[in-house]
DNA sequence: GCCGTTTTCGGCCCGACTGTTTTCAGTCG
């Protein structure tokens, strides 16, 4: 699937349009196509001209330019703009603080031509008296060379929410406010943040702002204004407090909630029926009359639409889905009865049945399944045949002093690297759920990977794939395999993909569910718990799922524990039958 | 470069903060 590369093929001309000082609507529009393409879940290869055309954003001429990549891989303006372009100035242009027009003068009053020229510059003192660019411009360059440097200019969400939620917790505590919430990507649930945003109603907006920048987690202050004020954690996340009056919040918290291309939909939309929207509330444009902006709600309402979740706001067709009453209606927290993917100490866990029982009631759950690890991995003390069932034995036995709840039997098997498990089907015969994963050989080819998991759907006694691309967030990219292959293969057997829930892998991504929906794939969301208190990562999985656009229906862990082992013994039973017929 | 129950041409979301200006440009979200 080229989709990605297309994407980031469109964002480079938009950047080198840019620093050329073209068109800005010229350039929106290169980047609009890109959102759109990355977020598709089809392969714009599969797709025809017209199916292309009524992708938003996409004419004729960027229809021609992904035929183009399509055929030969290249496309003849980027060429031309690399020839007169650059390619070190796109470096300079992810420097936080400099834009295009910036590098436009850095490239054509002192002959920069990338980072490494930018920074003998500023080392020997000839930055600062270009146009436009004094001490303090010079400073904040040299600061957002080092900030890129550092890296990791997003943050993986399960780091970014903890940090929120104290922010949040501290300015409470100690300041005088009305409301505060938590807006922008984390509020969507998108699985890695750039930044913070909050905000917050008060009377007395300088002082919670005194307050906000004297907060310990302050490693510096990057602005301080009465409206809004931007500092730096020591973690190095960047956090907006924004503070406005109560008659605003609404719009405000839509308005900060993103996304931005959700935004400029809505924007558009109420342009045409003569209505202006801002952060303010929204406005009859010829009389400037307010007819919104306390609640969030009133700004959906005055477009004829109902209230669109945070986590759907992407521009992913969410709108549209509104507008014909057509919103899915989706998968809450609640509505999970079981935890399926679980660990104990008999591998690499920390604590025993008991203990993960009582956790496991106290969150509302009519079942857990356990899943230690194989023996295959040995690091983590993995299961062999005999402790399996061993564990078996006291499973069974505990069940029966349990009253309205059940441990599931399970295995997390690991697929070995010749795409074989670990653990004889005999033994895996007598679990409730045999769950399968990857757990090396994360380099191996394509090609490989994907016969592997290929392979474990085809095991009639797999019940689910566990973590399915392996990725784990800012730290592992995931192993290169073909999805569509392993969804097709899926959607045949009935085999189901896990949601890890656990904030370093979600996995399936949001955009895979999506993808499995299409397939018509049964979802289970899971924690992959080491601990007790990793069941509350179950939120993590949930909101990943509703970026999917799941629904109660698409996840088997929605069902009561009954239907559940109907529904994971159906898939093995219909296998087992088309097998026998044929011998 | 896209797009159209006002338009096939002329629009294209909107505002805050900073720094360098002395009324605004650049950047960001």
């Amino acid at each position: 699937m080229k989709n990605q590369q297309i994407a980031a093929l469109f964002n480079e001309i938009a950047s080198l349009l840019e620093i050329k000082g073209e068109n800005p609507f010229r350039i929106r529009a290169y980047q609009r196509a890109a959102v759109n393409i990355g977020g598709l879940t089809q392969d714009v290869a599969a797709m025809a001209d017209e199916e292309l055309r009524s992708i938003p954003g996409i004419g004729p001429d960027l229809v021609g330019r992904i035929r183009e990549f399509l055929g030969e891989e290249r496309v003849a303006l980027h060429e031309d703009l690399k020839k007169e372009i650059p390619a070190g100035l796109l470096d300079i242009l992810r420097v936080p603080g400099v834009g295009p027009k910036t590098v436009k003068t850095l490239y054509e009053k002192a002959e920069v031509r990338g980072l490494d020229d930018l920074e003998t510059l500023i080392r020997e003192g000839n930055l600062a008296g270009l146009p436009g660019i004094q001490r303090k411009a010079e400073e904040n360059i040299r600061k957002g060379i080092e900030m890129l440097h550092r890296g990791r200019e997003r943050n993986p969400l399960g780091k970014a929410m903890p940090i929120a939620d104290d922010i949040v917790r501290k300015l409470r505590a100690k300041t005088p406010l009305g409301r505060i919430a938590v807006a922008g990507s984390i509020r969507r649930w998108k699985e890695t943040v750039k930044d913070i945003d909050l905000l917050a109603t008060s009377a007395r907006p300088e002082k919670v702002m005194k307050v906000f920048t004297s907060l310990p987690v302050v490693r510096e202050v990057l602005e301080h204004g009465t409206k809004k004020t931007s500092i730096l954690t020591a973690e190095g996340i960047q956090v907006d407090l924004r503070v406005v009056a109560e008659s605003s919040f609404g719009a405000a918290l839509q308005h900060f909630t993103g996304s931005k291309e959700h935004n400029i939909k809505l924007r558009e939309m109420a342009r045409r029926i003569g209505l202006k929207i801002n952060e303010y509330g929204i406005f009859r444009e010829n009389d400037e009359m307010r007819i919104g902006g306390r609640r969030e709600g009133e700004i959906y309402t005055a477009l004829g639409l109902p209230f669109i979740p945070p986590e759907l706001r992407e521009d992913g067709g969410e709108i549209e889905a509104g507008s014909e009453g057509a919103l899915p209606r989706l998968l809450t927290v609640e509505e999970i009865r079981g935890d399926l993917h679980v660990h104990t100490r008999w591998s690499d866990g920390g604590h025993d049945l008991d203990v993960l029982v009582q956790a496991a009631k106290k969150k509302g759950y009519q079942y857990i399944a356990i899943t230690d690890h194989s023996k295959g991995l040995g690091i983590a003390h993995g299961l062999d045949e005999r402790r399996l069932r061993d564990q078996i034995a006291l499973i069974d036995e505990t069940n029966r002093t349990l009253t309205g709840f059940r441990i599931l039997k399970g295995v997390e098997v690991d697929i070995r690297g010749d795409g074989t498990l670990d653990l004889p089907d005999g033994v895996l015969g007598e679990l409730d759920i045999v769950v399968a994963s990857i757990h090396s050989g994360f380099r191996q080819s394509r090609e490989k990977i994907t016969a592997r998991l290929l392979s474990a759907v085809r095991n009639p006694l797999v019940g689910v794939i566990a973590h399915p691309t392996g990725r784990l967030l800012g730290e592992r990219d995931p192993y290169d395999v073909d999805m569509e292959a392993v969804f097709r293969e899926a959607a045949a057997r009935g085999v189901a993909m896990e949601i890890n829930a656990h904030p370093a892998r979600l996995d399936l991504s949001d955009h895979h569910v999506r993808m499995a929906k299409r397939y018509r794939i049964p979802l289970v969301i899971s924690t992959d718990a080491h601990v007790n208190g990793d069941f509350d990562y179950m939120e993590y999985g949930v909101a990943t799922a509703r970026r999917g656009w799941a629904v109660p229906g698409d996840v088997l862990n929605t069902l009561p524990c009954s239907s559940l082992l109907k529904r994971l013994r159906s898939g093995r039973n219909r296998e087992v039958r088309s097998l026998g017929r044929k011998t």
